[in-house]
DNA sequence: TTGGGTGCAAAGCGTTTGCAATAAT
DNA sequence: ATTATTGCAAACGCTTTGCACCCAA
């Protein structure tokens, strides 16, 4: 069986990238979670690893494809891509911040593959983020 | 005829606010253009008005959605949302940044309310953004 | 062994804030 | 006249960088 740490030092070594210990670290600390502010990740991981180093690897990861950003409001969040976790989209709670997943919607892929051909695009990647109220705090109110 | 910049008068007089030249200027800046960096607008308003003040403005007119900001890769940008100018989406070139726009899907929405309605959300705003290659960047490799 | 990786502290840069001056209603 | 708005300059906070040390391969 392979994990998503195999499959992580795998896709380093592939790119001539060492494994080392802060990196799995930092992994970790995305692995099977909603996504994180940069904050959260440090604190998380703060121990072991230095804010500037946490700073790098994501860098790495991200450039490696390992790990995506999301906006969220007027911050930006980090999850693990859609390689170490299924591709999956966001509903976010306007009022108290929620965050919840949903997976790829059955027609989407078709609709998106019309509109790149459309634009004459090679589609790469694509984000679909709602915003909206919750349940709980559509009671609240 | 209505103008988009009375509609702008109008929604901040009806929210309390004045309308000052600082706000039309930036607004001006925003019309009829493609997302910009805040960098890129302060530029262009800079003869007339202080970065500090460009910063207030598009707060401001974020709180009362008239500006919508937007996730280009590891920056923000900048447009005007949807009251002032149609309800659409991006294509960005992952190679050389150009930014196509595209209207609505069709089905989309329905789509979407779907998704609201199985998570328990009430709907309020959404983001459908894609990433690809264009097609002049498909040609020079 | 040796070059990439990391910690530390300092620098950098986009953004925010306090305050006095100015403009809108 | 009164209150909101703006310019200015300083402060702030997140992020990046230079350098010496350390560890993975």
């Amino acid at each position: 069986m392979t994990t998503a740490q195999d499959l992580l030092a795998h896709r380093l070594k592939k790119q001539g990238y060492s494994v080392t210990a802060t990196r799995l670290t930092v992994f970790k600390a995305l692995e099977n979670n909603d996504p994180q502010s940069m904050d959260e990740i440090i604190k998380k991981v703060s121990i072991s690893v230095n804010r500037a180093s946490v700073y790098r690897v994501i860098d790495l990861f991200e450039k490696l494809g390992i790990v995506q950003r999301l906006q969220i409001g007027w911050k930006y969040k980090l999850e693990l891509s859609n390689e170490f976790q299924e591709h999956h989209h966001h509903v976010i709670c306007l009022q108290c911040g929620k965050i919840t997943s949903f997976r790829e919607p059955e027609n989407l892929d078709y609709l998106l593959s019309k509109i790149a051909e459309r634009e004459s695009f090679v589609l790469k990647n694509h984000q679909l983020e709602l915003q909206g109220i919750c349940a709980s705090c559509q009671i609240k109110t």
